[in-house]
DNA sequence: ACCTGAACACCGTTCAAGT
DNA sequence: ACCTGAACACCGTTCAAGT
């Protein structure tokens, strides 16, 4: 056929990206498929290569997407927040995993291939989500541990992450866990206080 | 061609999970495919689902023998730990993961299809795992909190398993994290101590 | 310049046909 | 009874050919 120009490069660019977030949320990592979304936008699928260049990248992007739709939800879940913000932020994880699990488990479904790098605007973004909860973990370190923020962040995210995969996919069934977000709020909170963080509760 | 009795079916069974798990280490959950497989033991594609009846079922069974060598890894790690049995098992985990990643992965990438059940021998060789831990953790509670044991071996699974996968999957890389394990065993420690487990060093 | 779709090399799965 | 391999319906990826 040829030239279409029924869309410029930019809105081609979202038209495919939009579909793809959508059949991602639908099917998730094992059912996606490149060729399924050219056939639900009407283009061919060389198109999607033409704008994407590869399936990893549109994979890329489609997490990325994910990961700003992600970081908006806590930073709302934040604004709503009272005294407690940590549990806010610990409920805001499972909430946005449990509402949207095809596209959250795709984020870790998805590996590169051995040699290759995340493209930096993919490492921004995450590294952004975990500066969200480093900023509430200083909130609450007293001022001799705040430098411990950091560390305490990234290691903190790792614990709500495990609850947050094994609630998903299926382990803490088998094992019997029933409320895996009070399991992982509880270590959290332990950390915290053994950081010297004001008790909230516990 | 028809009958070739090569190998008994037992044999068969054998042949062709010992050549899977071979191929799953080497190449990954992406890379895995029974073709591949059938090739390498120079069976027909057809006599991999003659004997396991789906790629899920192979899969499943992969992953059942990574069971099986994990839970005797950490059973040989305790059987020479010295007195602190709980960073012998932490270290355990991450070495096991560190060694096989391929194969480690391999259990959390596949995901049965969405009504399925998983088979109770599979179910029973995960609780397993989870059971080795419990008895450590029961081991260090003392008799007042002894009863938190499951509750707590499920949680610190959870929490070595998301610091193992960050570490895998570059997620640390891409924080600044260095000592991923160190941490795990930080937390679970924190957490011991709070159910009021003796310290042994921190 | 832009887009197509045939071509290629793979998949998982089934099952009639061979020995 | 056991095993094969063609057939089917999919994939990702490339690129010559059309407009």
């Amino acid at each position: 056929m040829g030239r279409r120009s029924d869309h410029s490069r930019a809105q081609l660019e979202e038209l495919i990206l939009a579909e793809a977030h959508r059949l991602m949320a639908e099917g998730g990592y094992a059912r996606f498929s490149a060729r399924e979304v050219a056939k639900r936008i009407g283009y061919s699928i060389g198109t999607i290569y033409n704008v994407f260049g590869s399936l990893d990248a549109l994979l890329l992007a489609i997490n990325s997407r994910t990961f700003t739709v992600w970081a908006k939800w806590l930073r709302d879940k934040l604004a709503v927040a009272g005294e407690d913000r940590i549990a806010a932020l610990v409920a805001g994880y499972f909430d946005f995993a449990a509402r949207n699990p095809r596209l959250w488990m795709a984020i870790y479904d998805h590996r590169l291939p051995d040699g290759t790098e995340m493209p930096e605007g993919y490492r921004r973004k995450r590294a952004g989500l975990t500066g969200i909860v480093e900023e509430e973990i200083a909130r609450v370190l007293p001022p001799e541990t705040r430098d411990r923020a950091p560390e305490l962040a990234r290691s903190l995210v790792a614990v709500v992450h495990g609850h947050c995969e094994f609630a998903l996919n299926g382990t803490f069934a088998l094992l019997g866990e029933e409320q895996p977000e009070q399991a992982a709020l509880a270590r959290v909170r332990e950390a915290l206080a053994a950081a010297g963080a004001a008790s909230k509760g516990s």
